[in-house]
DNA sequence: GCCGTGTTATTTTTT
DNA sequence: ATAACACGGC
């Protein structure tokens, strides 16, 4: 096959431009995942480029797998003809900066102090250990807001300040309440053989900058860099790709300045510009033909986008279709706003133009799923949540991680508190100050302290004879653990550990035990994976993929249900019909961005990423009225609506600012259920089956019109409030 | 030390 | 509206 084959003049520069740096500006939907798969697949094969030289940094793990799935066959024997052979999947360096990092760091940490063994410190482990630095550094902890002094710590990191510097050049109270914090935070990361994911970046970028040989390694092997959405890279990851970069400077960076939309975690558009400046042989390729969306789409996009002053004006254009005009529309509140989505998707499937996969409802802030998901539940129309409470920030699945965790890592003191008294087996906050204290005073880590204090004799330890019982028997059995996980495979240690914490009984005593047990299960089954590698090796390998995991990784578009997803989460993804809710100003724009040009720039990026997603139909829905934290509040439409040309808009009466036709029912929708069979007769006891929610009893039915109300308690889901008409609910005897 | 109740902050987005 | 958190009684 040909690789040039396909692609147009401008692609196939890029996908030659193979010697020398390489900034490649992508519009939405100019195919630019496809010229870097094509480009690698060049590299290798008609330019004799071993896979082993290449890396390519995606932004999600998923992007990452989706990648060397069109290059090398999802299996050994995809039946779709890859690229190339199976057999050079995992030569080839592809990841997130995150992954890649860990991955050079277990292999190479150890010239600078990293310890083989180091764990990962999610975003709740910092936050726990942000609190205790802060009490730490001799501050009140209830004075501070953990998450305020994270952010400026992450954004420290990212700019690449030690706490040292931040202390030298800060100003104000805050900062130097910061820096103090910051300070404390990194001592109790190292104590505790732990990196957070900024020092996973910081740490490679300091290990080549004071560590030739190993840079030069790096230097050597790589031959070809690529980075993917560039835009949203900070100076952290911009330094990694200027130092492995550095000897051969096959540099190839692509990315779209409007799709910015991460400044919030230090991303910095900076980087494209500091590109040009640092490497000016630099081959610039723009790709602005679009192949996604339709000219009244994209269209659309512009108008809104065009609006943006910090900005270079540039020409985006398809041969798609005109397509249909664009749907505004406005709505009473956000119940009523959900309904729409739901009864508009409904028509949209029932008239054969869409079906349910195809169509995306997109937000600004998770909070907004809510509504939503109500409707969908009530219509029974299944629905995808791309990130509800994250399966990997579960307690019950934290909880598993942390002993294992532990158990790679002994010193890992968040995981140790974290599970020292879960289950509950007596340690309370009176044994772990005593504890503490005694660690302290003897200058070592507590969970050494443990140790220590099993060992000693009986008439000298220093605590009462039940808080020395206690902890001596929670030291033993991690010592048990630890031991036995050395002759164990990842799926056995699972499994003693729940034994043997009693976890499992723990879970079940409580009121949504059985959810969180199956929670724990599926935990089990991702464990499965790494059963077949060696001890340590699994463990770490497992440890590592769950905590660097993101949400849309385990997005599969092919399910039969709709997408329900934040703006955020959609760069990258495309789907035919999308809705974007909660089109107001104070929702998008969010209100926490109005007092920053800047930042209500990015808010207008992120509309625009929203509706270039969108093949065949958009939807741009807002509320007259909308309940956030409990009480009502009125808000305008979004200002973003009146940078569409008029003729796009194909019911725009709406939001011309006559609060009198915002009332409801100013649209209408076909309320009457279409689906005539014969529905069941139900009463409260009924054993019922329903598609998404499976098994469940009856708890009551009601008429509601010509409709029925049917509230069921499905296992292991809860209660669920359905209209039987389109719940598809089917009687089981 | 545990468990219940009342109080409070929380919500912008996440590798 | 909800969940984490603090406080007081057992």
């Amino acid at each position: 096959m040909d690789i040039l084959a396909e692609l147009n003049p401008a692609q196939k520069e890029a996908v030659e431009a193979i010697s020398g740096p390489v900034l490649i500006l992508a519009g939405p939907g100019s195919g630019k995942t496809r010229v870097i798969t094509q480009r690698i697949a060049y590299l290798i094969r008609v330019c004799g480029v071993s896979p082993y030289r290449i890396m390519a940094v995606t932004f999600t793990n998923k992007a990452a797998r989706e990648m060397g799935d069109r290059l090398f066959g999802k299996s050994e024997k995809d039946p779709a003809t890859p690229l190339l052979d199976w057999s050079k999947r995992g030569k080839v360096t592809l990841g997130t900066f995150h992954a890649i990092c860990a991955r050079i760091l277990r292999q190479d940490g150890r010239a600078i102090g990293v310890d083989r063994g180091f764990v990962i410190y999610d975003r709740e482990d910092q936050l726990s250990l942000v609190k205790r630095s802060i009490q730490g550094a001799g501050f009140d902890p209830k004075q501070y807001v953990p998450s305020a002094i994270l952010s400026a710590i992450s954004n420290a990191k990212s700019k690449m300040l030690a706490p040292s510097d931040y202390i030298e050049r800060g100003s104000g109270y805050f900062d130097e309440v910061v820096g103090r914090v910051y300070e404390q935070y990194q001592q109790l990361l190292e104590q505790s053989n732990a990196l957070d994911f900024d020092d996973l970046l910081l740490r490679v970028v300091q290990l080549f900058s004071t560590n030739a040989e190993v840079l030069t390694k790096y230097q050597n092997r790589y031959l070809h860099i690529m980075v993917d959405e560039f835009q949203d890279t900070n100076l952290v990851q911009y330094q990694l790709v200027k130092q492995i970069g550095d000897k051969y400077r096959n540099i190839c960076v692509v990315g779209d300045p409007d799709q910015s939309i991460y400044s919030w975690r230090s991303a910095d558009l900076r980087n494209i510009l500091s590109f040009e400046k640092d490497y000016p042989e630099a081959k610039v390729v723009l790709l602005e033909q679009n192949y996604r969306s339709t000219k009244t789409i994209l269209e659309t996009a512009s108008g809104i986008i065009s609006a943006n002053e910090q900005r270079k004006p540039k020409e985006l254009w398809t041969n798609n279709e005109p397509g249909e005009r664009i749907t505004v529309i406005g709505t009473y509140n956000e119940q009523e706003e959900a309904q729409f989505v739901v009864s508009e998707v409904e028509r949209l499937v029932e008239q054969g133009r869409a079906r349910l996969s195809d169509c995306a409802a997109m937000y600004r802030t998770n909070a907004q799923s809510r509504a939503l998901e109500e409707a969908f539940i009530r219509y029974g129309t299944p629905y995808r949540l791309v990130a509800g409470t994250r399966f990997y920030e579960r307690r019950e699945v934290k909880d598993i991680i942390a002993y294992l965790r532990l158990i790679q890592n002994p010193c890992d003191g968040v995981g140790l508190m974290r599970i020292i008294n879960t289950p509950q087996r007596g340690i309370g906050q009176s044994s772990l100050s005593q504890l503490a204290a005694w660690a302290r005073s003897r200058g070592v880590s507590q969970f050494e302290a443990l140790r220590l204090l099993a060992s000693i004799a009986e008439d000298e330890k220093p605590f009462d004879i039940r808080t020395t019982r206690v902890l001596v028997g929670f030291s033993d059995m991690t010592k048990e653990l630890i031991q036995r996980g050395q002759e164990l495979n990842l799926v056995e240690l699972f499994d003693l550990v729940i034994a043997r914490t009693g976890y499992k009984e723990y879970l079940l005593a409580m009121s949504d035990g059985e959810e969180r047990w199956e929670n724990v299960l599926e935990l089990g089954t991702v464990a499965r994976q790494y059963a077949d590698m060696g001890y340590g090796e699994g463990l770490a390998a497992f440890l590592e993929g769950v905590t660097l995991v993101s949400d849309v990784d385990g997005y599969d578009e092919t399910e039969g249900a709709v997408t329900l997803i934040t703006l955020h989460q959609a760069k990258g993804l495309e789907f035919p019909v999308v809705f974007i809710v909660g089109l107001e100003d104070g929702i998008l724009p969010h209100i926490r961005s109005f007092d920053d040009p800047a930042q209500m720039e990015e808010e207008r990026r992120l509309c625009y990423v929203g509706v270039t997603r969108a093949k065949k139909l958009v939807y741009l829905v807002y509320a007259f009225r909308r309940n956030m934290m409990g009480s009502s509040t009125a808000n305008s439409p979004s200002r973003f609506l009146q940078d569409i040309p008029r003729h796009l808009i194909s019911y725009d009466d709406q939001y011309r600012g006559e609060e009198s036709q915002l009332a409801t029912g100013a649209y209408s929708w076909d309320s009457t259920p279409t689906i005539s069979v014969d529905l069941p007769e139900l009463k409260a006891g009924d054993c019922v089956c329903h598609s998404q929610f499976g098994r469940g009893t009856v708890v009551s039915c009601h008429p509601v019109g010509d409709d029925s109300e049917v509230v069921v308690a499905f296992r292991g889901v809860g209660v669920k409030k359905l209209l039987l008409s389109f719940a598809h609910l089917e009687k089981v005897e």
